[in-house]
DNA sequence: TCACGGCCTCAAAGCGCTTTGAGGTGAAAA
DNA sequence: TTTTCACCTCAAAGCGCTTTGAGGCCGTGA
């Protein structure tokens, strides 16, 4: 069933079908409720194909996923594509998702500003001054950052937490409690964020006067398995920490088991203060959460970056428009202060 | 740069320009070369939707992820995503997703197939006797199921993984190492793959004159809090498990901190065996895994499910092929003989 | 009765591509 | 030289929708 069969079924030129479905006020009210009520009934919804060729927008906003990042494929991005996902369903757009090899990252975008096949993107993952933003820019697909790419003054759209501050306040907090030997295990310090996140922990550091351990301060991917090594290698050296600041809560969960298989108690004779994305899957849950942590619901940035994008490429004229979230910071059972029943310095 | 307009710049018709570069044999090799040299010069690509209206073909495959059903936006469900994308990128295809709450899934597969958005679609979780199959076979939309819905004889095309045999296995396992207290801590029972797993479970527990004790079979979300806090309890119960099969890493890991925190040794006091989807964030690695585990990459399983709906897509008139993948039984450090040093029963 | 508007409705021209069926060219065959 | 046949190339007709500009109808005012 197409427009031409639905009008011909009507004996009405496919002009006013077409207008009445869409909702213009040249058509008289009559008309329309028996347009809608017909395509109703023969099931007719219009093929979205042509209508994109038609209008010349597509209705899609795409999302590039180079493949050897592993960063990437991960359930903090899963829960960012959801809740943009909610926001696309909810206007009416399609979500593409481009899982390329990291080689072929540029050509994607370049493929899908060519080729028309989404009316914007949104760029995952900043690096520091990153050529995706320059490439986008020339390009002239609309597109917003979820993070920032570090360059002075942005000039692009982007939804971003504010990283330093959530870490500079996570680091008074273990330092309020007397930590003084606190480590970080933070993402990689290629992308944007975890840069923020140790300029935080290195400034807190040091407006009390402490001289930062490069020791302590590690970087890698955010697995389980990072934390879990990096924890157990950091209890067992000469100035192990007291307390450690993660950037992941899939790190935390890592620190926790080295803690606990060094027989320690975390909480008490360990701190351990996460960031904490509100993961579907791994939630800091519980009356009393498990972890003490910086929350900050990745979803919701999700939905919130969706429903910038989509309202920017509505009104391309406006000039951009940006947010940046802070933090809450929450107490759960994972920090105590410092010197309970902790090893020997 | 459209058609047109390189075919003007050529001097030649755009049928000559669409057929050099769609490769067609009536073309001259030097006028091929010379239209392949101009379209790469001038950045031209072909406007995809222009395309898609014009073969019929939408060349993308749709995946409906309903927002409720928590189990799917997790991180199985995006490593399963970036293997299919992985496929999709390869063949030319864009995969579309439609986050779409629960009540409106079955109107997000009409869509897809009324409006033409998409040539197939995977469908996830199958529940039993899933009604999605049927209104996709009603709708006509080529589909390919992740897994299976129970009925007797499918008709649809399928990739599953032996999730019975698995865990026979894997209890199997267990009981060899002297078991006979062992808890399944199993995912949404709602789900086939869960009850094809209890099946395996029951069924090694009874062809070795044991019975299933109801308490000891839980399911739930595949969390890490449903495997702590099932964990926690099942130990503190007064017939405590000595060996736990988890459906998933995430599981695992909530036992593992239970079975710590109840200050017992993994491995030596209880032992643990988990399904292992591989998940790229949650690796079971090391020298010796941390887990043992049925193992089965989710990931590769995306890139099968898509390869082989797409080649049913190219040729329509082949019969539907299946596949069942058996999983590798991995043996690591969370299991031991019963009765080391385990809790007087 | 006629002219004028306002309201609806319509035919037709795209959007950019593919693909059919026709036509033009030049080399080989007669 | 003429005919034939490959081999290339082309114009044009869709694909199904939107949207412009034109036209028909009917009630109102003169």
């Amino acid at each position: 069933m197409n427009l031409r069969e639905l009008a011909g079924l009507l004996d009405l030129s496919v002009t006013t079908v077409s207008r009445a479905l869409n909702g213009y006020p040249e058509v008289n009210a009559d008309t329309r409720a028996r347009v809608v009520a017909a395509a109703r009934r023969h099931g007719y919804s219009p093929n979205l194909v042509a209508r994109r060729l038609a209008t010349g927008r597509a209705q899609a906003i795409g999302h590039v996923i180079p493949l050897a990042a592993h960063q990437m494929i991960n359930p903090i991005f899963s829960d960012f594509l959801a809740g943009a996902g909610e926001a696309y369903s909810t206007a009416g757009y399609d979500m593409i998702l481009s899982v390329v090899p990291e080689a072929g990252e540029s050509a994607a975008y370049r493929t899908m500003a060519t080729q028309r096949k989404v009316d914007g993107v949104i760029v995952h993952a900043p690096r520091l001054n990153d050529p995706r933003i320059d490439l986008l820019t020339d390009l002239d697909l609309p597109f917003l950052v979820h993070g920032r790419d570090g360059r002075p003054e942005p000039k692009y759209r982007w939804l971003d937490m504010n990283n330093r501050q959530a870490f500079l306040r996570a680091t008074e907090y273990l330092l309020d409690l007397g930590h003084t030997r606190i480590a970080l295990l933070n993402g990689l310090e290629t992308l944007h964020f975890a840069r923020r996140r140790r300029i935080g922990y290195e400034d807190a550091l040091t407006a009390r006067g402490l001289t930062p351990d490069p020791d302590h301060a590690r970087s890698g991917e955010m697995v389980e398995t990072f934390g879990h090594r990096n924890a157990a290698a950091l209890l067992a050296s000469a100035r192990a920490p007291t307390a450690f600041l993660c950037s992941s809560i899939m790190i935390a969960h890592g620190v926790m088991r080295a803690v606990r298989e060094a027989g320690l108690e975390p909480g008490r004779d360990v701190s351990i203060v996460t960031h904490d994305d509100d993961i579907s899957f791994l939630r800091n849950g519980g009356d009393v959460p498990l972890f003490t942590a910086t929350r900050c619901p990745i979803r919701e940035a999700g939905r919130r970056a969706a429903e910038m994008l989509l309202a920017s490429i509505d009104d391309p004229e406006t000039a951009p428009v940006s947010e940046l979230v802070e933090a809450d910071l929450v107490i759960g059972q994972s920090t105590g202060p410092c010197g309970g029943a902790n090893r020997p310095s």
